[in-house]
DNA sequence: CTGAAAGCGCTAACAG
DNA sequence: CTGTTAGCGCTTTCAG
């Protein structure tokens, strides 16, 4: 039971270790006849490679690793699917896949190249900046997904929330509304900034006025949109649309229009922003904004491979398109601009 | 740039490699002056063991692998979620913790002792049966989670639904139905078979009829709840109340009542299973049964740990409790039985 | 308390 | 086309 190894075949095939290795890597000098065969033993013998001995002697890991900026708060559980999904579609058992979350390494000593062939990066706020700048310069391949960085130079593949925030607004002020309030993510994350400034630049660019008591501040939960919304319909002058910054928080923002014996969209319209998997499941179904966080990790294990295969980089940044999804939770307003 | 090794940091000591490999190991039986040292200059050098290296002499991988029946299909996304959070709440950095679909693999040959140091199936269907059945016999420290396994022995930790479906179902008697349908999940899966016994034992022990035609397949999907529920309302006679055998069917099902214009629970009530994130906020808050799956997760990752520490397995099946989780989704009918 | 030497399983010159 | 030899970085006897 206990492991075979090369030298094993090499006794039973009366050949040398060398050259049970070279067969099984298929090396185009040896003969076929001795290459079959040797596999043939290897087959029976249930021969599996000691991958830490071949790691140790090649300096490669087999290693691919996915971080996260945390897996205890504020990952929801369709982007760490989407994640997970979009890039062990590409790897499949070439690699080993690893998950981790940033915020549990006290040091980060231990994530180099002998460790990870490379690594992913899938940010999701401003705190794993020291990690992707330790890690941009011990120089191992990196691929930053998510969020746009500016400071430093990687492959950074993001989508494009701010046009995303600003087509559902546009979406908005376009079945007639003018009065439009907006429930803010996590602050400090970069999407919050970015679907902020879309919203700011659709009511700007249709000359609709903001209001400060109609910027509320969330942070990307269910509990918040729902806090968020109240906050909103307490107020005596209340919007007729409210943009949430993400579908948790719309979900949570309707139950509170709801509780109030309100309707969306007859009393209040909602959207939201990332399109989650039950958002079109809701009632009324959510208008959003669908975020590819799938194809980005998936191109964004394609570039790492070729990274890691070519032992090249490229630095640059990528924009992904987001697109806007309508369902049924805007009601048009009559007297609309459009 | 290139990486430290011990006999560098040796060097620099004026001390042999064997000597810093005690030291940075924390061997007793060395001066605390020159482990101090030594340490030191390991700091100063930021030196990081090279894994594979002592992975090679040790015997030991770090790797403890999380094993899903599929990443593809079938596995939602709480589900993927509340397993990795349970499982990396233990195991932190100590190991790596690597994500795998055991269909992504055409054969097993590369998972063992030397790859990783042990294993966490979380099993959905008995498409995995042959992977646990591989796993058992190469003898390798081993948990299946979340699937009741019945000819393997391995150390098993489930959530009982058969009681968890019972209770629930009980629920609607209880409420005054005895109409009632089921929406199955999908055909294979033995969560499937558990719920649908828990269904037909509180049935018949309440003395309640099961009507044929209000039995209807699903698959544990959204689309699969919506048409289910579809097939439910064009019926001649109607159910009062449709136990969904998951949460996102159930999602499903009540938008199908929301499109006929009726609604939960005035005109149907509906519950579920599992009780994911977004259940609570539904409209109506939907009533249905928790699986403690992220406990299990974590429990499982603590038993594998002993395992591997203690060089020993146990082998038995243990079972978490699940728990009735009442909302808004169920409407009392008078005449009720209690 | 410390060092010399061996070896984990594998690949890669270098010779033939 | 094949074998000999060395060595990847680390831990562990075995001697001092």
């Amino acid at each position: 039971m206990s492991s075979v190894t090369i030298k094993d075949i090499a006794k039973l095939a009366g050949v040398s270790h060398t050259t049970v290795s070279r067969a099984l890597n298929d090396s185009p000098l040896i003969n076929p006849e001795t290459k079959e065969r040797i596999k043939a033993i290897a087959d029976s013998l249930n021969y599996a490679p000691n991958y830490s001995a071949r790691s140790l002697v090649l300096d490669r890991s087999y290693n691919f690793g996915l971080f996260f900026s945390t897996l205890h708060k504020g990952t929801s559980a369709g982007f760490l699917y989407e994640a997970i999904k979009g890039v062990n579609d590409v790897i499949k058992d070439q690699f080993n896949l690893i998950v981790r979350g940033i915020d549990d390494y006290k040091s980060f000593h231990n994530v180099n190249r002998k460790s990870f062939d490379g690594l992913i990066v899938m940010s999701q706020s401003a705190s794993d900046q020291p990690f992707i700048e330790y890690a941009a310069q011990i120089d191992i391949p990196l691929v930053v997904l998510n969020r746009p960085l500016d400071s430093v130079k990687v492959m950074n593949l993001v989508p494009d929330d701010q046009s995303g925030a600003f087509r559902v607004v546009e979406h908005l002020i376009s079945r007639g509304h003018r009065d439009i309030a907006i429930i803010e993510g996590k602050a400090g994350f970069k999407s919050t900034e970015a679907r902020r400034d879309g919203f700011r630049e659709a009511m700007s660019r249709y000359e609709v006025p903001v209001r400060d008591e109609w910027i509320v501040r969330g942070n990307y939960d269910l509990e918040s949109g729902h806090a968020g919304m109240i906050v909103l319909l307490d107020l005596p002058e209340r919007p007729t649309a409210v943009f949430c910054s993400n579908d948790d928080m719309a979900l949570g923002a309707i139950k509170a229009v709801t509780e109030r014996g309100l309707r969306v969209p007859e009393d209040i319209s909602v959207v939201g922003f990332d399109d989650h998997l039950f958002s079109s499941f809701m009632t009324p179904a959510l208008t959003t904004v669908r975020r590819p966080i799938e194809e980005i990790s998936r191109v964004g294990a394609m570039k790492l491979l070729s990274f890691i295969e070519k032992k090249q980089v490229e630095k640059s940044t990528v924009y992904f398109h987001t697109e806007l999804v309508i369902r049924d939770s805007v009601k048009t307003i009559t007297g609309g601009t459009n």
